[in-house]
DNA sequence: TATTACTTTATAATCTTTATAAACAGTTTA
DNA sequence: TAAACTGTTTATAAAGATTATAAAGTAATA
């Protein structure tokens, strides 16, 4: 089971540095570390959370780095940029199409798949007259842990 | 028509005004100011766009204020805050249930009314076992304006 | 090897939002 | 009415996230 999940972050990784070789993108080490530390991380960092994360192996990265690569992940789609209402930014490896659920007490967020709303972009296109290019959608509410922690 | 458009938002106004009283909340002029804008406002401004449209008739009011009030109206439930991709949040006066479809390439914002996706919420919390308080929901494409700029 | 283009680092600057303290205003209480 | 209290605004500073800039470094190309 757990070895299924290491083949898979795996060869992720490898898709998204196959990804980026296509692109003529280069691949730094720094880059390296942060794609496998977001293909690895099942919580959904801010730019600061990997940074922190990789100072141990990388003593002199700057933040700056963290932010540019991030962008350049975007622009080649390797990423998806998440905007809550909480301040920073949270990056997500994009790998199938899938909705979050977010704690609004701890913040936890907790991957949920649903069969698309393309009637909805179907819908909007109809009533706008927009060309829709993509959706985006949340659920909020209370995770388990937090709902007990308030029995107490 | 743009008489009862008119009427419209006076009343939501006064219901507003009326939901401040409730709560205990005092109107102050700049409350009734900003409550006053953001009925009227069509667009979803953001709060330095809040800050400059009143400037004129407040030439000492802070942006604090601004952000203080726009925090309290949310707080009792009649203004909605939108963290989308770009730099600073907007607030929206809320009226019924809708949506939002966004012009990436201008930023222009079209209301647009879906029934509910109350079923996703639903799924949700059966799957994740979350209890769920809401859900968020956008659209992004290009709008008929920036489609047609595209062709020149 | 020389040149070029890209990347990282370090740092400063910008921008949004929040915190703080003093001044103000409205309301309540004595 | 005077005094006390509470909430509000203002002005300003501070915090936090992100971007811009310039110098130094590194890889790619001719």
């Amino acid at each position: 089971m757990s070895h299924t999940h290491v083949h898979e972050s795996h060869d992720q990784l490898k898709d998204a540095l196959d990804t980026l070789k296509q692109t003529g993108v280069r691949i730094t080490p720094q880059r390296h570390a942060i794609l496998e530390f977001l293909v690895q991380s099942m919580t959904h960092p801010t730019a600061d959370d990997i940074y922190k994360a990789l100072e141990g192996k990388f003593p002199n990265m700057s933040v700056a780095t963290v932010y540019n690569n991030l962008r350049v992940f975007r622009e080649v789609g390797l990423v998806k940029e998440l905007t809550y209402g909480d301040t920073s930014s949270r990056f997500d490896f994009v790998t199938t199409e899938h909705y979050h659920v977010i704690c609004e007490s701890c913040g936890k967020i907790v991957d949920f798949h649903y069969p698309g709303l393309d009637e909805v972009e179907q819908l909007a296109a109809h009533v706008t007259g927009f060309k829709i290019s993509h959706h985006r959608m949340e659920v909020y509410g209370t995770c388990t842990d937090c709902s007990h922690k308030d029995l107490h």
